[in-house]
DNA sequence: AACGGCTATTGAAACATTTCAAGCATCGTC
DNA sequence: GACGATGCTTGAAATGTTTCAATAGCCGTT
């Protein structure tokens, strides 16, 4: 009768001499069923290992149990942390989390857009290749609950959950002020990204009201937030002739930082004596480089706990209406801007 | 007709003037249906901006179009190209990709699969926390493909792709030996992990092939296969009398070896001459730390592809075998080990 | 005009669950 | 011993697809 097919809901209630009726009650509101059946129903349960078919579930209770973060760049160990972050939450409202990865690329993003929708997930959480993209507007016509991560989005469509870009701008540069520089650049590219482009402008603001000259304010473009990326930038920055080179560097995020200090050190420098560098995010493995990296940090998981809760609301609350919230960062001062010994 | 629901088939087909069975031809056979009809459906479809239902197409076809991975640790970047792998390979095959990640906590996994076994997941990839836990046996015998990554299990009872560890760690030391070193220490712990215990055995081994004295290859033993332990190991070492010191580290992943690599040099030791570090993994973070790391190098992306592959053999193919499947791992020398100008 | 062979379409059943009105005991109360 | 009330259980409908046998239309042959 139940030959190799896996057992449903019918097979235990034929089992457990119940209906079909009582099974899903055991399941789903197991207070209305007398204990005795109860464990008669959940015996035979486990004697068939019978595992609850989500689809159909879904199907006919018309709600999902799954939340799904696509995140930007897979390579960069700061969405892994905002993803961890998304998880906790999702994991503290007994929900599952997909994953899913544009690589930066827009039509991939649309592709996982698209069985998101299929899968008629509870929420979507994006860090988007463009926040200005038409398929974004397309998930809030159709009304499912969506959260932007990490950017913002024009007029309040939808909840976003940001960090001051343009603060942490300030206080990276502010920072590098203080400690006597006079001739700084700014890493960092293609400024049509929004953190690359507020994050200069803090730091053109900062070095401005400090009354220091706009010329002395490099901006040093690359092609993409990388390691790699990082270490071209420094090729550049070691050809600029002596009297024009910075003596300190400020990267839009520590990828860049970490492949600037790498070329830096290995070309000869003494860091920061010769080049101080300030990175972005303060991921795990900026702490850990050979010359500890300062950073502007990020709360990143607690971006993701939060923009977990604003999809959760928006899902289950009614009444919910849009936010776009906005956390603060803040420095972290280590060896690569600070000479070992020397008082801040 | 439609108030606010979002559009089902019956509507497109009523919208279209066909019957359901026509507009489910669309999609899944469109060469049995007429190119004027088609257009007809696809314009009704994209009119009511139709999307298909997941859960009752798999309901009904019995079937699911998605893949999952759990991960074992999701701070390790090693992981995550290994994810990468398999995401795309799935995309190939036209899957969705769950990921999930245990964190090295075995209630954790356990949850997640059997979320994954609600879910009806065409086949599961994990690294588990323990190749030999009884819940693993429990999906092998519901007949869930199921492929281990990076482990190995006794017998064949499931397919396995892996990397030769005991080569790997073979090679590491070998080329340490090369470098002239007589005194080396191995980090890494605990050695119940499978990795572990194997890339020890590699180094006794070619140790004593070389007719080395056993007693100046050195465990060093950590609590975990993370940077903070590395540099833990680190002060460890330096804190070994300097006639039992050794002048290289083999450790057993990046993560260590790169704290390592941090504490020495901020104890101002020099690498490689004063120290020389190997790490095994060859994670992105390793060409691009300060002094770069000479690893060794698994192929992390294939290791996913491969996996992927055999799942999909196993979920499609009757006939499947089981195999395991091993990769070689290949020695990444940088200058973590050998000195600049120094030829090799 | 009947027929066979195509191709394109249809209609109904099936998938595994949830939901809910209705039914059935059992019990205490008058 | 009739009556509600209470607490469990049941049966059937509903969810949105896919699948497949059956049918309808059409064309060319005889």
């Amino acid at each position: 009768m139940l030959n190799g097919r896996t057992p449903s809901v019918k097979d235990v209630a034929a089992a457990a001499g119940v209906s079909l009726g009582t099974v899903s009650n055991v399941m789903n509101r197991p207070e209305v069923v007398s204990a005795r059946t109860r464990e008669r129903v959940e015996r035979a349960m486990a004697e068939l290992g019978f595992v609850r078919n989500e689809s159909a579930r879904q199907l006919r209770a018309g709600t999902s149990r799954t939340l799904a973060y696509v995140m930007l760049d897979g390579t960069n160990p700061f969405f892994h942390d905002v993803a961890q972050g998304i998880e906790n939450a999702a994991e503290d409202a007994d929900l599952s989390l997909f994953i899913c990865n544009s690589n930066s690329r827009s039509a991939r993003e649309e592709v996982h857009l698209d069985r998101l929708l299929q899968q008629r997930v509870q929420g979507i959480l994006i860090t988007p290749v463009d926040p200005a993209a038409p398929h974004l507007d397309e998930l809030s016509r159709r009304g499912v609950p969506l959260v932007i991560v990490d950017r913002v989005r024009g007029a309040d469509s939808c909840c976003s959950v940001s960090v001051n870009d343009v603060l942490g701008g300030r206080i990276a540069v502010e920072h590098l002020a203080e400690q006597g520089h006079n001739r700084v650049a700014f890493v960092g590219g293609p400024d049509s990204l929004g953190q690359v482009g507020e994050r200069l402008q803090g730091a053109r603001e900062i070095w401005q009201s400090l009354g220091k000259d706009p010329d002395d304010l490099i901006y040093l473009p690359t092609e993409a937030l990388t390691v790699a990326e990082g270490r071209s930038a420094g090729e550049r920055l070691a050809g600029l002739p002596a009297r024009r080179r910075p003596t300190a560097a400020f990267c839009a995020n520590d990828l860049l930082a970490l492949g600037l200090l790498q070329q830096s050190i290995g070309a000869g420098l003494r860091v920061p004596d010769d080049l101080a560098i300030v990175g972005f995010d303060d991921i795990e493995f900026a702490a850990a480089a050979a010359v500890p990296l300062t950073s502007v940090r990020q709360p990143r998981q607690e971006l993701g706990r939060a923009a977990a809760q604003l999809v959760l609301d928006e899902a289950t609350n009614p009444e919910h209406r849009h936010q776009q919230l906005q956390f603060q960062p803040e420095l972290v001062a280590r060896a690569s801007t600070v000479s070992r010994g020397r008082a801040l």
